[in-house]
Formats: structure tokens, C-alpha cells, sequence
DNA sequence: AGCGCTCAGCTTTTT
DNA sequence: GCTGAGCGCT
């Protein structure tokens, strides 16, 4: 036993009770930066270690694949090739694979795809056009959220009570887009949590069975759980009781979501002799940076209060700033920043900058550019999402299951074949007529005349064309791998050949394929069926918001939202006004509301030595240039822990920034380090572009981590170019 | 099929 | 204010 002394010597005391604590269900409620990933680790390790418990007996779930990854590497540090043993994933991905292992006792597909956000939209949409919902006041997005929201209180469409007339419709949609995904034998992803709750609870064989299996169920960020998640651990975790709950309700951001931070305090109804346990010494910030996170959070009604302590000194006082505009508040953080770096004290990398809204980003973004400092915004355009990512995606799916109509609509047009909206809706008429997905509609077409008679002659060449690569893409998956299978899709589907004559961004396109195929290659490189499914499944289950690794030294620019179980040295929360945080949207319930304020909360405790809280006197949401009011969250600063400066508007420096022009490309930066989408071009000057010729700039901004460039070529016109890609000279 | 115009609508998004 | 969806025109 002496390892595991030494071991948990680096634990404090409220944290080293909570790992030791004996076995039984227990609660810890871990304030930020109190170290709650550490004590979940550590308490694996004891179990491990300690308590002889078998590594194939722990179940450990979190919520994102960032955590489980970073919990993975940490247990292999701490007990090596035993790490393996334990079970450890998002709760999707371990549905996921519960539901593959079980398809049989559970009735589900063994082959079901997860559909993602987008091809849940897309579904939805045809749900809402097929009963002729009025499109503006049923908007796929929302009426999916209301699905979502019914399905995470576990109501089926059977029971769902629609509240208010608008929710009779999203109940007719839900039954209806129930059932197109399971014609489709596809689930989303909360289907893959009600699944195998309900799966379990109607198989009590394999309950037992999971039941005697995972002895040990341990849950981070509870407080982000929803019911049928909740639910999940309660039937694994209350024949042993072994539950080990880490949370904070103060974090909990994702209610709009379904999450129920009351989920902490449920524990206790349903796990009797519940042990719980506080970690209030916070790791991370400065204690002033604590007191003001407290005097915002104080205001919270429905929490455990707890007594953070700061670890270190009293540091920097906060500061609270008054800007113009969100130009002149941009502005101030770039200068600050570039100071604080000349300064030597700090690195680009320190530094983020927070908001409420993504839209927010953009100011901030001219900002940096108008500086040539760079900038990494997290939160873009999903690379999963992309276009030729998701078309290949929709073709690897129908190889691996070829009755799903969402991925065969996206692709049976791309490339170009003349199938067009009137082939494509007679086929979904033959489908509805056949109950049966699109290969056996085209394969219906092909064996039956009568059928191939409703099609134009062209329509079933190239339908039987199509059908052709089809089925032998598919026998082929029986024993090739998924990177082979790209290749085939690139030359059998000529899919290559469409990326390659779509003109010069067709090339950045085809990189993103080929990344594609580099991560299949890399993760599953054993060929056969289970791997294309274990391959669809991860890139469906996966955030691309992962790739937030420590790529370049730069600020980070992220909503309050993403910026969650992140921390930075040194932290800018902009737009701290009534109307944006609080957002308009929160400020009619009081629920919403405190749910604003702890993101403001997170925000704030995200930042280890400096704290900044800005604020603009103009300029809210979309372009409203009506004066604003300071966030109510400020107020509730305690005294002390602001700096002197507070109230004194900007006025002292504020230039009266009309829009910048852009800096003269020769412009040095403090920092010295190349921006990455440099040039940038100045407004007026004289561009070369080896298609349009020579033009003047006039426009230049950031968009989604590249550079949107207008020029105006004269009687040609004017055209907006992507940086990366028009490869533009200086004249 | 591809471009350009108009107009509505506009949070947050771990999976 | 901006952007993206939808429509209508060529």
C-alpha cells in the first residue's frame, strides 16, 4: 500500500477524502479549479489499486470526447497498460456501442446509423414539408429542439402533451420523424441514450448482465446530465450502489439543452446514504478573481453555497471597462494584449477572449487583424460538417447501410448524374409504395420492368449506373478498409473527377477528403464491415471543437459556452450588457436568467491571473446602435476587487474609431509573430488576381479563420475572394 | 443549372 | 447589419 500513499500525496485534504471515500454512492461538488478531473482519476486509481477492484469493472463517462481522451491519458500515466481495462467514454459512445452489442435483444438495427445535427435538420425539414407545416413558424431547428427537449424528459410521441398549440405541431413532427428514422434504421443522438435505457430497462437478463458488469459507474459533470442519462446510471449504479458523481451545479449552462443540474440533488433520493463531499479550494485563479466570481454567483438562489478559497494571493484587481463601441472595446483588448506581451509577462497564448454570441467574434476579429496579431477562433464551420466531408460520409453510410434515404438524397445527384427533383421524388414514391429504403428501390427498378417504366430511360441508366458501383462498393467493404473505400468512392463514384472540375476551391475540398481518409487510415485501419461502423460512428460522436489543442501561440476568441473546463492566465469577457449578458432572450425567466448568470460565472472563472469585464456604450445585437446598459452581473462585483478605473469611460483614449482602414501591410507587431492570414489587403489598394486581372480592394474581413477579399474589377464587377484561395498579388 | 436579388430573422450547441 | 434561404430569371 505505500504506492498509493505516495500516490495521493498530491491531493489536499477534502480532495484526498473524496478519493479514498469507502465504496457506496457519493457526490462530490467541485467548484472550478478545485481539481475535479484529478480526483476522478485518482479515485479509478484507488479502486485499482486500493480496493482490488478489476480495471474491466469501471465504467467511467463523460461528455465530450476531450475529457474521456484526457482521463484516458492521465490513467495510463498513473497505471500504465492497466488503464486499458476500464471502460471510459462519452455517454453516447458507450450507448452506442451497448446498443451494437445488444441490436439483437433490443430490436434495434446492428447497422444503424447516427444521424448528426445536420442530417437531423435535413429529415426534419422533409417531415415539416410532408405535413405541410407553415415554414416560418415551424423552422426545422426549432421544432428539432422541442423534439430534443421532449426526448430528454423521455417522452415518447405517445405521451408528449403538447403545452401550446405551436408544440401540437412539433408532436405530430416528432411522431412522424420518429418514424422516418427508424424506416431509415437510424437513430440521433438521443435516441442512442433512450435506446438503451429502455432497451435495459424491458431486458432484465442484460441489465444483470451490465449491472454485475460495471460495478463501479463514476460521472463527470454531472450537473449536465439529463434524465435519460441520469436514468442510465441509475440502472447500472443501484444494484451496487458504487455511483461516484462529480459536478457543479454552479456550471450548469446546457438547461436550454435538457441538461437538470437538480440531477445532483436526485442522486440523493435515489442512492439513500449518499456521501457527499466539497472541494472549494480553487487551484486556479487569484483570490479577488474568486470574490468576484462569488458576489456573481452569490445571487443564485437554488445552489450549494460554498466557500471558494484561492490557493494563491490576492493578484491583480479586476478590470472593468466602458468602451465606445464594440470597435473601440476590441480595440482596447488587442492594445492590452500586445502591452502585456511587450511587457514580457505574458504569451499570445495566454489570452482569451470571451463572449456571449459567436457574432460578437467579428469585431474582435477585424481587431486583430487591423493589428496583424493572430487570433485562433474556436467554434467555425465544423470540419464534419463540411460539404465534400459530409457527401463522403453519406456515401461510406450507404455502403454500410443501404436503406437510409437522407444519405442517398444527398448523394445520388453529386456528381451531377441528371437525376433531378423529379427522379428522386418518384423514387421516394416507390419506396413509400415498397416500404423499402433506396437500394431495394433501385434494385427494384432493375429487376421489374413495370417499375423501370415509371423512370425516363435516361433516369434508369443512371440509376442502374449508380446501383452498379453501389453494390460493389459494398461487396468490396466486406474485407477492404475505409481509406480504400474513399479511394473507391474518389474513382467509382467519380467523385474525384467533380471535386477536380469545381474550380480552384475544389482542391481545398479534395485536401479535406484526403484528411478525411488520413484519420480513417490512422484510427481504423483493419478492413471489414465493423470497422466502417465503428469509423462512422466516431466521426458522427465526435466534436471537431477537439482540435482546440495547443496548435499556435495565439489568443483564443470562443463564446462563454465552449469556453467551459477551459482556463487561461488572462481572460477578456466582452459585451457585458444588459440585452447580450444577460442575453434578450433570458431576461422574461428567472430560471433562464440564472442560468445567464452562471455562464457569466464560468466566464469569469476561467481566468487565472487577470480578469478584464468590458462592456461598450453602443452597439448591441445586430447592428442596433441605440445606447446600452452595463450588465446587471456587474453590479454585483463586491467592492474591493475592481481596479480604480472603473466608471471612467474610455474617454482618455478612446479614438473615435470610425472604421479603421487597414493597416499598411509593412506594419510590424509587437509580438513579431506572422499572422496566419496574412496580407491583408488595405481598402483602395491595387490587386492582381490571375483570372480577373487587375482590381481594387474594397472590402477586407475576417470570415470563419480566412480572409473574404471584395475587389472590384471594373466592368467585371465586383467579387468576393477567399484569401487562401485566390492567391491575389500586390500590385 | 447557376447566378443574383429580396427579405426574414437573428443565443448558447459537450453528442 | 448581416447572412442565408428561397425564388425567379437567364
Amino acid at each position: 500500500m505505500p504506492v498509493a500513499v505516495e500516490q495521493f500525496q498530491n491531493l489536499n485534504e477534502q480532495q484526498r477524502s473524496a478519493v479514498t471515500c469507502p465504496l457506496g454512492p457519493t457526490l462530490v461538488l467541485a467548484g472550478p479549479g478545485s481539481g475535479k478531473t484529478r480526483v476522478l482519476t485518482n479515485r479509478i486509481v484507488h479502486l485499482i489499486r486500493n480496493c482490488d477492484v478489476d480495471p474491466g469493472s469501471i465504467l467511467a463517462v463523460t461528455f465530450t470526447n476531450k475529457a474521456a481522451r484526457e482521463m484516458m491519458s492521465r490513467l495510463e500515466k498513473m497505471l500504465g497498460p492497466r488503464a486499458a481495462g476500464v471502460t471510459l467514454g462519452t455517454f453516447h459512445s458507450v450507448c452506442a456501442r451497448i446498443l451494437r452489442r445488444e441490436s439483437e435483444r433490443f430490436g434495434v438495427g446492428r447497422d444503424f446509423a447516427i444521424f448528426d445535427q445536420d442530417d437531423q435538420t435535413r429529415l426534419m425539414k422533409n417531415v415539416l414539408k410532408e405535413l405541410n407545416a407553415d415554414e416560418k413558424r415551424y423552422r426545422p431547428g426549432a421544432v428539432l429542439g422541442a423534439v430534443s427537449r421532449a426526448k430528454s424528459e423521455m417522452l415518447t410521441p405517445t405521451v408528449y402533451q403538447p403545452p401550446t398549440y405551436w408544440h401540437e405541431m412539433v408532436g405530430r413532427a416528432y411522431e412522424l420523424y420518429q418514424r422516418r428514422l427508424s424506416e431509415n434504421n437510424a437513430m440521433d443522438f438521443d435516441d442512442l441514450l433512450l435506446a438503451t435505457v429502455w432497451g435495459l430497462q424491458a431486458n432484465e437478463a442484460v441489465l444483470r448482465r451490465y449491472r454485475e458488469r460495471y460495478r463501479h459507474v463514476l460521472v463527470d459533470e454531472f450537473q449536465d446530465t439529463n434524465l435519460p442519462q441520469f436514468e442510465l446510471v441509475r440502472l447500472l449504479g443501484s444494484a451496487h450502489g458504487c455511483v461516484f458523481a462529480v459536478g457543479d451545479e454552479d456550471q450548469s449552462i446546457y438547461g436550454w439543452r435538457g441538461a437538470d443540474y437538480r440531477n445532483l440533488q436526485r442522486l440523493r433520493d435515489e442512492f439513500p446514504g449518499l456521501r457527499t463531499y466539497l472541494l472549494e479550494r480553487n487551484y486556479r485563479s487569484t483570490q479577488t478573481i474568486l470574490d468576484a466570481a462569488k458576489g456573481i454567483i452569490g445571487q443564485n438562489l437554488q445552489r450549494t453555497p460554498k466557500d471558494l478559497t484561492a490557493a494563491q494571493g490576492a493578484g491583480e484587481p479586476v478590470r472593468v471597462r466602458e468602451a465606445y463601441s464594440q470597435d473601440d472595446e476590441a480595440e482596447f483588448v488587442v492594445s492590452e494584449i500586445e502591452s502585456l506581451v511587450s511587457s514580457g509577462d505574458h504569451r499570445l497564448s495566454d489570452f482569451a477572449v470571451m463572449y456571449r454570441v459567436n457574432a460578437q467574434s467579428r469585431a474582435l476579429e477585424e481587431a486583430f487583424m487591423r493589428r496583424r496579431l493572430p487570433y485562433r477562433l474556436v467554434g467555425g464551420t465544423r470540419f464534419y460538417a463540411r460539404r465534400e466531408v459530409k457527401e463522403i460520409l453519406a456515401y461510406l453510410r450507404l455502403i454500410s447501410s443501404a436503406n437510409e434515404w437522407v444519405s442517398f438524397d444527398r448523394v445520388i445527384n453529386v456528381p451531377p448524374r441528371g437525376i433531378g427533383d423529379k427522379t428522386l421524388s418518384l423514387l421516394h414514391d416507390l419506396g413509400a409504395r415498397m416500404s423499402a429504403g433506396p437500394y431495394d428501390v433501385l434494385t427494384g427498378v432493375r429487376d421489374d420492368e413495370r417499375r423501370a417504366g415509371e423512370f425516363s430511360r435516361r433516369a434508369v441508366t443512371a440509376l442502374l449506373a449508380f446501383l452498379d458501383v453501389w453494390e460493389s462498393l459494398r461487396h468490396l467493404s466486406e474485407e477492404t478498409t475505409v481509406a480504400e473505400l474513399i479511394d473507391a468512392i474518389l474513382a467509382l463514384f467519380g467523385y474525384a473527377g467533380h471535386l477536380a472540375s469545381s474550380g480552384p476551391e475544389g482542391e481545398e475540398r479534395l485536401e479535406n477528403v484526403h484528411e478525411l481518409r488520413t484519420v480513417a487510415a490512422e484510427h481504423f485501419p483493419t478492413p471489414g464491415r465493423m470497422s466502417l461502423i465503428h469509423f462512422l460512428d466516431e466521426v458522427a460522436l465526435v466534436a471537431d471543437s477537439d482540435d482546440l489543442e495547443e496548435v499556435a501561440d495565439a489568443p483564443v476568441l470562443m463564446t462563454l459556452h465552449t469556453a467551459k473546463g477551459l482556463e487561461f492566465p488572462v481572460v477578456f469577457i466582452v459585451g457585458m450588457q444588459e440585452g447580450l449578458l444577460p442575453h434578450s432572450r433570458s431576461l422574461d425567466e428567472p430560471r433562464q436568467l440564472e442560468e445567464e448568470r452562471r455562464l457569466c460565472y464560468v466566464g469569469v472563472t476561467r481566468a487565472m491571473k487577470r480578469l478584464y469585464l468590458l462592456h461598450s456604450l453602443s452597439g448591441g445585437l445586430y447592428g442596433d446602435t441605440g445606447r446600452s446598459i452595463p450588465s446587471r452581473f456587474l453590479d454585483d462585483l463586491p467592492p474591493g476587487v475592481v481596479a480604480a478605473d472603473r466608471a471612467k469611460p474610455a474617454s482618455a483614449e478612446a479614438r473615435p474609431t470610425t472604421r479603421c482602414p487597414w493597416r499598411p501591410t509593412g506594419a510590424t507587431t509587437t509580438a513579431g509573430t506572422p499572422v496566419p492570414q496574412s496580407p491583408v489587403f488595405k481598402i483602395g489598394e491595387t490587386v492582381r488576381h490571375a483570372h480577373f486581372g487587375e482590381g481594387t480592394v474594397v472590402e477586407c474581413k475576417p470570415i470563419r479563420g480566412d480572409v473574404e477579399v471584395n475587389v472590384s474589377f471594373g466592368k467585371r464587377g465586383i467579387k468576393r475572394l477567399l484569401l487562401s484561395l485566390a492567391n491575389l498579388e500586390r500590385v
